[in-house]
DNA sequence: TATGAATGAGGATTCATTCAT
DNA sequence: AATGAATGAATCCTCATTCAT
């Protein structure tokens, strides 16, 4: 298969400095020259390979994407048991090669343009709808059938799962906890809402 | 009661304009001329009454903390029983009034700054340290003495409720959740955890 | 009645830098950089009074036509018959204070502009149908009420008159005639129209 | 008669797509890039085939006054009195082939450069003088031999008809003239002088 | 012959900040 | 207290040009 294309080094490059550049100077201080100085290149590539900085700040938040869904499809296929698929889920999502510091201070980064970019906004929304479609879709098979208010609760264990990773996230992004216990935490909470189901 | 100065009045008149103009501008789009001009003022004025605009920033985001902190000291001072200063500290938290479009949006903008403004970091800490301490007194009062790892069940519940919570700004802040849903979803979590407990 | 005001003050002094840098330098060469720094001023200081470049460039040509216009409007008022109103006009559009190698340059410069401005256009078309309203009015006065085919006769030579007055300013621009032959020119071309009207 | 070589060929393709560029978007807007992509070729060839932008831009402005001045010659050639040479010039001019929208528009922008390239006003300055000349030689051989002030009115006549037709050019690269009507007025103009000339 | 990778300069524009009034 | 004049730096972007392949 031989050696990718020039095109796609590049790329690749600057899109790895732009995460860099997002991690160690915020939004603000992601200029282009700063980014393309970073990657070895000069600042007019820029325009070269990717038009503008939007769109390399576009595929960067993509590129961090792909990084996340491929994890979750990976761990998904490896899991044999709705269990194991949940626990693949909460793996993917927290586990520490995407629950680094690099890739949650480029999440809070984009996450505060969503609101003034369309192209983010639509990225960010399919991230958030995947997963909270697979949380559904693996709960969905460990509740019981028979369980009054199935749908309801699927959806709400669903939803507040989703929003205690983004909550991790977002902590860890600040700072203030460590990849390691994010995985107990979000597995105990799984455990006390059964406990609750189970309670009723 | 007496009026304010014209100093009061000015910053908060800045204050006010820089809240509404992070929210629709973003923080990127926030410049001084037009934080200054919805506040119906000239650029200059800013120098004049915050020296900065590092410093406008911060005490923005100190008043946005401000109302926060305020609000779940009255909550909590209603409240009679140790359940009800539980909740207060969620109702505080996920109440409509904090938990508006505009709020959490500002929040977020803050947030992407957290990392590279120590002044804003420093807040951010002690709004955040703050909750914690609230909501892990709350729980020290409704968990038996006798329970078994009584303490590490305070921290991690204690964990668990601020993260839901700062997971549920962080969504409401990217548009994908109603403020009345969030706090049914942050009570019955915390019910989940109590049947948790009780099953051990 | 007291100085001007800085802001008229200022703007008078960047359009006419502009012109004099359309003049020396066309319109490639006219950079903010520049025609500021001919102003003595910095460049910044474009986007504070003019907002744009573009406004600038609309501004300077305003400036030129306002000043054609006024001295069509002066020269015409000072006319008292029909045959002095056509030599006013005439007068104006080819006197020396007009027609000067600045004057014709910056027109040059406009001119090449026009097809990719609405603004410019608009402006261009308003400066060529007043003057052909005029030469047709003062054409009016002059050809005898019984003539046959008197208007299309009087929109024949209005025509022709402003095409020759544009000839020469643009020959000017190039360089190639000075300004004493151009009203010579004129004036007999209206001379041979009178005559070959009269042989009919 | 062979093909043409591929240098040849390319040299033509690259200066149409000038020529087209030059109409659609002005000197401005004419980017090598741009004119090589209309071109179906890349940007660094213009260097390989013109070394130069300015050289490009000087070779469609050859371009474009060869094709006039093979229209004037082919003209004249097929005149046979001179009336008919007369009326070739001005048909060679104002004729639809020369005086297309692309045209008028191309040599708009040149005209806007002749006075800061010298190359460009050199070639500018050989049109002129010869369409000039040929005027000249034309009258010359109308008016009779004893018309007293005879050279000086072949001057006057020859430059009058060349500013008119250089101020429909204008006018037409302005958009406000059909060719159809141009060449009325031409050769009515020619009609006026000779009446005046008679009337004496 | 042709491509497109790469550069670096230059342009317009935005902006925080300073200062005279 | 308040304005707005003025600056200069920084940013994004475009572009002509060069060069290796």
């Amino acid at each position: 298969m031989g050696r990718r294309s020039i095109k796609t080094q590049r790329r690749d490059d600057l899109i790895r400095a732009c995460i860099q550049t997002l991690h160690e100077d915020g939004w603000e201080g992601a200029s282009l020259a700063r980014i393309a100085r970073r990657a070895g290149l000069s600042a007019g590539l820029v325009a070269h390979y990717f038009g503008d900085k939007a769109e390399l700040m576009e595929a960067t938040m993509r590129h961090i994407c792909f990084a996340l869904w491929r994890r979750q499809a990976d761990l998904l296929a490896a899991a044999e048991t709705p269990v194991q698929r949940l626990h693949a889920l909460i793996a993917a999502n927290l586990g520490s090669d995407q629950f680094s510091a690099e890739s949650t201070a480029v999440w809070l980064a984009f996450w505060a343009q969503v609101n003034h970019s369309e192209r983010l906004a639509r990225i960010q929304r399919i991230t958030t709808s995947r997963l909270a479609s697979n949380l559904r879709h693996a709960l969905g098979a460990l509740l019981p059938r028979e369980l009054p208010g199935r749908d309801a609760e699927i959806r709400r264990i669903g939803l507040c799962l989703a929003v205690l990773i983004d909550g991790l996230w977002l902590r860890a992004a600040l700072g203030g906890i460590t990849p390691t216990e994010t995985q107990a935490l979000a597995l105990s909470t799984v455990d006390a809402e059964f406990a609750r189901l189970a309670n009723r």
